[in-house]
RNA sequence: GAUUCCGUAGCUCAGCUGGUAGAGCAUUACACUUUUAAUGUAAGGGUCCUGGGUUCGAGCCCCAGCGGGAUCACCA
C-alpha cells in the first residue's frame, strides 16, 4: 500500500467526519439539472427571468473563502462558472452547521457537487450563482494540482508533465481545458468525414480485428494465440483486404474507421495502435479518389475552423481545393535533380549513392525510388499536395497505370511534410494479383520483413470478380494532429501507450 | 533498439564548490458577508526515482537499473 500524503489523510479524515454527519459522500439518487455554466454565461445577459432557480453540478476548481460568504468556480462539461455562496442565506436559522462544517471545512477541490439557486452578476461583473442550496456528489480524496488563469487568460503552473498528463489523462482533462478541446474536435473530425460518406450512401462496416493472415499493408504485426482453435491469429495492420472482400459481395461504397496495430516504434508520429478509415468506391478510378479526397478534407477544415486556412506550427496550410498535383517522377526531378524514367535497379542504386542517401542491399527497385523521395522530396510537400504514380513494386495491390509501363494508379496526399492519405485504383485482375504477391514472397525472402504474405481467400474473391473500385485510407491520428496544431500523436489519443509505471525490481 | 536530456513537497520549480532541504500555489488554524492568480497572520508537509559505489560527509560525483521527453533507426 501506497503511503498517502498528509492532504490525502486530511481527505480521508474529512470524509469520515462528513459520514459522521449523517450525510453520504457518494449518493444514488440522481441529481436533476436544468442548465449548464456554458448556457448561463452566454444567455443570461439577454433572458435573464429564465435564470431565476437553476440547478446545475460540477467539480470545485476553486474556492474563495471571505468569511460569512464566500466564491467558488466549479466546472461542467462546458465550463467553469462561479458560485457565491452566503451563510445566512443557505442557513436562514441558528443553526449554521451546513455552511460552517459542511461547506467551508468539508469540501474540498476536485469535490463534486450539485447547487440550486438564482444567476446574477456581481459587483465586478461576472455572470454567477447565487446559491440557495447544495449538494455533496462526490468526495475527491486526491488532491487536484491546481492550475491558475489570471484575468488575462495567462496560466500559472500548469501542469506540463507529460508523463502525469499521459497516465492521468483523467486529471489532465481536467485541470487542462485545451486537452479536452482536442478530443472534442477529434470526434467533430470524424463526423464530418462520416458525415460525408453517409450522404453518399456509403456504408460503414466492421471487419475482423484478429486476422489468421496480416494483410492489407506491409508491416510487423502484433501475434496472438486463440486457445479453442489453437491457432495464431494477428492483429490487423489494416483491412483493406477485407473491405475489397465486401465490394466483391455487392456493396458499392464501404468504409470503416478501423483501429490498426503495428508492433514496431514509437515516437511522435507513432502509437502501436492507431485509427485508419479506409473507403472503398465501385466503378471509380483514383483521379475521382483524388476529387472526392480533396473535397472531404476541405470540409473537414472547414467543419473545424469556419475556414480552409489551418495553423499547424510554423506553416499556414490552406485546404481550399484543388489540392496541387504532381507525379512522384517529377517531384524527384524537381527536388532530387534526377529523372529516373526507365531506370533499372542499379541506375538506382547509383543515384542514391550520388545524392548520399545510405540504402540497404536488401532493397528493390521500388523501394529505392521510395527512399530517394523521402529523402529528398516529402518534406517539402507543407501545402497539401497528391503525389500521384508510384513504382509498382512498392504497391502490391493497386492496379498498374493505364498508360506509364512500370507504374500504377496510385496517389499520397502530402500535408505540412507528411503523408496523410494513401489511395489506388484497386487491382482487381485476380491473375495479376497473385503474380503481385508471389513477387512480395520473392522480396520477403531476399530478406524484406515488411513484405505481404499472401492471402488465397482474397484472391479467391477476386476471382469472383471485382469491379473496378478507387480506395483510399486517411490516418485519422495524424489529420487530428494538422487539424488541431498537436505535435505528438500522444496529445490526440486519449490514452498513448506508456510503460507499465512502478514495476518491482527483481521480478 | 541507439544517442542525449530529465526525475527534489499534491502541482510548478529553485538548490552555490560535496557540509543538517527551499519558494509559490495547494493543505491546516485564525480573521474577513460581492471576491476572482482574493487578502492578512501563523503552522504542518520530503523514500531528493531505485540500488550500489567513492567520501569523514552525497539531492549534487561515479556505476547499474526504472520511468519520461527529444533526436535517429523502423514505420503510418
Amino acid at each position: 500500500m501506497e503511503q498517502l500524503s498528509e492532504q490525502e489523510i486530511v481527505r480521508r479524515e474529512k470524509l469520515n467526519e462528513i459520514i459522521r454527519w449523517g450525510i453520504n459522500p457518494y449518493p444514488a439518487e440522481l441529481f436533476e439539472v436544468n442548465t449548464n455554466a456554458a448556457d448561463i454565461k452566454q444567455n443570461y445577459e439577454r433572458d435573464k427571468l429564465n435564470y431565476k432557480t437553476v440547478s446545475l453540478a460540477g467539480r470545485i476548481m476553486s474556492f474563495r473563502d471571505m468569511g460569512k460568504a464566500s466564491f467558488a468556480e466549479i466546472q461542467d462539461s462546458t465550463g467553469r462558472i462561479q458560485i457565491y455562496v452566503k451563510r445566512d442565506e443557505i442557513c436562514p436559522g441558528d443553526d449554521k452547521t451546513l455552511y460552517d462544517k459542511l461547506y467551508k471545512k468539508g469540501l474540498d477541490i476536485g469535490d463534486i457537487i450539485g447547487v440550486w439557486g438564482h444567476v446574477f452578476t456581481t459587483k465586478v461583473g461576472e455572470i454567477s450563482i447565487h446559491v440557495a442550496g447544495f449538494k455533496l456528489l462526490a468526495k475527491s480524496l486526491k488532491p487536484l494540482p491546481i492550475v491558475k488563469t489570471d484575468a488575462e487568460g495567462k496560466t500559472f503552473d500548469a501542469v506540463s508533465d507529460p508523463e502525469f498528463r499521459y497516465r492521468q489523462r483523467y486529471a489532465d482533462l481536467i485541470i487542462n481545458p485545451q486537452v479536452r478541446d482536442v478530443f472534442v474536435q477529434r470526434t467533430r473530425l470524424i463526423n464530418s468525414l462520416r458525415n460525408t460518406f453517409n450522404n453518399q450512401g456509403y456504408l460503414e462496416v466492421e471487419t475482423p480485428i484478429l486476422q489468421p493472415i496480416p494483410g492489407g499493408a506491409a508491416a510487423r504485426p502484433f501475434i496472438t494465440h486463440h486457445n479453442a482453435l489453437d491457432m495464431p491469429l494477428y492483429l490487423r495492420i489494416a483491412n483493406e483486404l477485407y473491405l475489397k472482400r465486401l465490394i466483391v459481395g455487392g456493396f458499392e461504397g464501404v468504409y470503416e474507421f478501423a483501429r490498426d496495430f503495428r508492433n514496431e516504434g514509437m515516437d511522435r508520429t507513432h502509437n502501436p495502435e492507431f485509427t485508419v478509415l479506409e473507403i472503398y468506391v465501385a466503378y471509380k478510378d483514383y483521379f475521382w479518389m483524388m476529387d472526392f479526397t480533396e473535397a472531404m478534407i476541405e470540409k473537414v477544415a472547414l467543419d473545424l475552423h469556419g475556414t480552409t486556412k489551418v495553423q499547424v506550427a510554423d506553416n499556414t496550410i490552406d485546404f481550399q481545393r484543388p489540392f496541387q498535383r504532381i507525379t512522384m517522377t517529377d517531384a524527384i526531378k524537381k527536388y532530387a535533380g534526377v529523372d529516373i524514367t526507365g531506370m533499372d535497379e542499379s541506375d538506382l542504386r547509383k543515384v542514391c549513392k550520388d545524392l548520399g542517401i545510405e540504402v540497404d542491399p536488401k532493397l528493390g527497385k521500388g523501394k529505392l525510388i521510395d527512399e530517394i523521395f523521402g529523402e529528398k522530396c516529402e518534406h517539402n510537400f507543407v501545402q497539401p499536395t497528391f503525389i500521384i504514380d508510384y513504382p509498382e513494386e512498392m504497391s502490391p495491390l493497386c492496379k498498374k497505370h493505364r498508360s506509364k509501363p512500370g507504374l500504377v494508379e496510385r496517389f499520397e496526399l502530402m500535408v505540412n511534410g507528411k503523408e496523410l492519405c494513401n489511395a489506388y485504383s484497386e487491382l482487381n485482375d485476380p491473375i495479376d494479383q497473385k503474380k503481385r504477391f508471389e513477387e512480395q514472397m520473392a522480396l520477403m525472402e531476399r530478406g524484406d520483413n515488411e513484405a505481404m504474405f499472401i492471402d488465397f481467400d482474397f484472391l479467391r474473391a477476386l476471382e469472383y470478380g471485382m469491379p473496378p473500385t478507387s480506395g483510399m485510407g486517411i490516418g485519422i491520428d495524424r489529420l487530428t494532429m494538422i487539424m488541431t496544431n498537436q505535435p505528438s500523436i500522444q496529445d490526440v489519443l486519449f490514452f498513448p501507450q506508456l510503460r507499465p509505471e512502478n514495476v518491482p525490481v527483481g521480478e
